[in-house]
Formats: C-alpha cells, structure tokens, sequence
DNA sequence: AACGCGGGGAG
DNA sequence: CTCCCAGCGTT
C-alpha cells in the first residue's frame, strides 16, 4: 500500500507541476506498459539472457546521450576484447579511446576505464549490486546507477532517464517536456510509479515506450494505448512555449577537440599500422604557427606534409601536425590533396582562423582532461 | 541551476 | 537548418 499524501490527507498541498495521482491511475499504466513492453521489446543485444552485469554496465555509460543504434556494434566489441572490468583496467587507454571510436563525449571512456580499475582493485573484479555502491564510481551518476543495479541485478530502483522522464510528465502531468534535469522532487515524485513487483519490466517497460511510443519528436499517439488516460493528450497535447536553445556545433570548441582527437586517433593508428609494436606509438601533433602563411602557399604543403604525415628516422614516429592556419585559404582542390584525417573536420571548421592560442588553449584542456598526451612539443593518445 | 562536453541521424 | 539522443561532473 502506498503511503499519500497530499489531496487525501490535506496535510501536505499538492506540488504544483507534480500532481497527485490515484492509485487506480498508477495501477493502469503500470500494468498497460508492462504488458505492452512484454509483446512489443526490442531484442537489443545487452537484453539477452545470460548478459553479465559489466556488459549491462557497459551499454548503460556507452548509451549515455547516444542512440542505442549507434551504440550496439561498439558494445560488442568491447565486450569481446574486454570480458570483464579487470580487463579494461589493464588496457592501454590509447586503445580504449580507439575502439571508442566515434560515440562520442570520449570522457566517458576514461570515466569507464576508471570505474574498471576500482571494480577490479576494490571489488574483487564484481560490479557493485547496489545503485549507492554503483553511484560511487566514476562516470555513474543517479540514472545508470538505477539503470544497472535494477537490470543486471533486480534491485527495485527508480531509473529515471529522459525516457521515463518524458512519459510521465505526460500522462500524469499532462505536460509536453521534461525540465532540463530532474529536481529532487521529480525523483520523489517519480518513485511512486514502480511497482512493488515486476519493477524490472516496468523500469525497461516505461522507458522503451518513450524509446519508441512517447517520442520527443512526433509521438505516436494514435496507436499510443494509453491515449484515454493520458493527461497530456486528453488536454489536447499542449506544446510548451519555450524550449532550452540547442547548442551549436560548427565552429565550436568542442568540434575543435573531436577534429584534434581524430588527428590522434589517425596518427595511433598509422603508427600501429607501420607495425611499430615495440615502441607501441608515436605519435604527433605539433602546433605551427600559421603566420608565416599569409600568402596561402606555404599553409597549403604544410596542410599536406601534415595530411601524410611524417616518419621521423629516429625514432620511426609518425608525426603530424595542427594548422592553424585559416581554413578560408585552402579552395577545394588543395583540400582534395588532404588526406581523410585531418582534410574532413578542418573544412568544416568555420573560424579555425582564430588562433594558435586557441587551439594551444584546447590542447591544454585536452591534457588536463586526461584525453590527450604531452611529450615536449608532441602529443600523443595517452598511454 | 547553469554550463561544458561529441557526434550523428531524423525531420 | 534544428532537435534530440538510456547523462555526468564541475562551478
């Protein structure tokens, strides 16, 4: 039974934004998406019987912010090479990052990697069971930790993503979005909603159905079966007024980074690819200055030179370098003779000609956050 | 609470 | 083009 507040008691005022709701509302949705989750769920491939809670740890930190499409086929990979988190704690971050490959916000990576390492060293190589032991590690915040200790270990947790968020502030809200982040009180609120048993069901159940029913974009509500309860739409599916200003992508610091991460990631794997084992890699980025290129020519063969990179005899380095220089002076034909590495993501880069200072400054950031390694003038993967 | 962080695919 | 995606950590 329920404890309530609120309407019943008239002790506590109903929080505006988070309404009251019966428990005969509670028990019809839960039941509608638990059912409908157990004829309609996606056969995604952590699903499968017999996934270990690693795998299921690791497709819930690789989904963060990503389409699960995109994530299927990078999970499996690493699943294969690294069976279990003492296996990614040995690896070499460099190949971490790697075999990232292009899920984007790499710092997950390293998070992943580290919250191997304390599974490995403090945990006997075991995920934690709980989601407060889960929340510890690095890289876990309050969804995942609820997300693993409820789907690889049966603990009945409040998983809240955007997913869940979204249906039900919705149904028993009636409103179109969720904020940007859940209050303290959303999470409360949102306790209600799991049930004593099949909390499993209903945590993957309710969270699927947004995946595929109560879309963000265009929700299907004519084949939605909890149209006649729905506060939303029965209220005739207000749109809010505003919504949170999208962030920008060309020309932004964070499209630098990813061009510079693509340039490391080129230089380890040409390096790998010369079967340079011993050493393992070198590679490089070196910042030109691009001011004695104002004429253009000069930018151009040393956009080349950096496209092919170049072996150093010493020590059989692959090194290539970071223009500066103003994208604006490169036409397309110059741009052709680039290699794919660095000729793609620098097109796109809108005012690259900013700065050595600014590229310096990102460069910096990249060695701070973990993601890229400084030798003298030479940057590498880390170690 | 607000911000920074990647990258891609759908509308 | 804009929006959105199984968020987290820092300020």
């Amino acid at each position: 039974m329920t404890h309530r507040t609120s309407a019943e008691t008239g002790i506590t005022p109903t929080a505006p934004g988070f309404p009251d709701v019966s428990e005969s509302a509670i028990e019809r949705v839960q039941t509608t998406i638990i059912d409908w989750f157990a004829a309609t769920a996606r056969p995604l491939p952590w699903r499968a019987e017999g996934t270990s809670a690693w795998a299921v740890l690791v497709s819930e930190i690789m989904s963060q912010q990503t389409p699960v499409s995109r994530v299927a086929p990078r999970w499996s990979e690493w699943l294969e090479r690294w069976p279990t988190p003492a296996d990614l704690a040995a690896a070499p971050t460099a190949e971490v990052l790697q075999r990232w490959d292009r899920l984007g916000y790499p710092r997950r990576a390293l998070r992943l990697q580290e919250a191997a390492r304390v599974i490995a060293d403090d945990h006997d190589n075991q995920v934690p069971d709980t989601a407060a032991a889960l929340e510890a590690l690095p890289g876990i915040g309050a969804y995942t930790a609820a997300a693993v200790a409820s789907f690889a270990h049966g603990e009945r947790t409040t998983v809240l993503d955007t997913n869940v968020r979204r249906v039900l502030i919705r149904v028993f809200a009636g409103r179109d979005r969720p904020t940007v982040s859940p209050s303290r009180r959303e999470t409360v609120w949102a306790e209600q909603f799991v049930p004593a048993t099949d909390h499993v069901a209903w945590n993957a159940g309710v969270m699927e159905f947004g995946a595929l029913v109560c879309t963000a974009r265009s929700p299907k509500c004519e084949e939605c079966p909890l149209a006649d309860i729905c506060a939303w739409n029965l209220a005739g599916r207000p749109v809010s007024a505003s919504k949170p200003k999208t962030q920008k992508w060309a020309g932004t610091d964070r499209q630098l980074r990813g061009a510079i991460m693509d340039v490391l990631k080129a230089a380890h794997a040409e390096a790998a690819e010369a079967g340079d084992r011993s050493t393992s890699v070198v590679e490089g980025v070196s910042v030109a200055e691009s001011s004695s290129a104002a004429d253009g020519s000069s930018v151009v063969e040393g956009a080349a030179s950096a496209a092919a990179g170049r072996r150093s005899a010493a020590t059989d380095a692959v090194a290539v370098d970071l223009f500066t220089a103003p994208t604006a002076d490169l036409d397309d034909e110059c741009l052709a003779a680039l290699g794919p590495a660095t000729s793609v993501k620098l097109t796109t880069m809108r005012d690259l000609s900013a700065d050595a200072d600014r590229i310096s400054r990102l460069i910096a950031d990249l060695v701070t956050d973990g993601l890229a390694h400084r030798s003298g003038d030479r940057l590498s993967l880390p170690r």
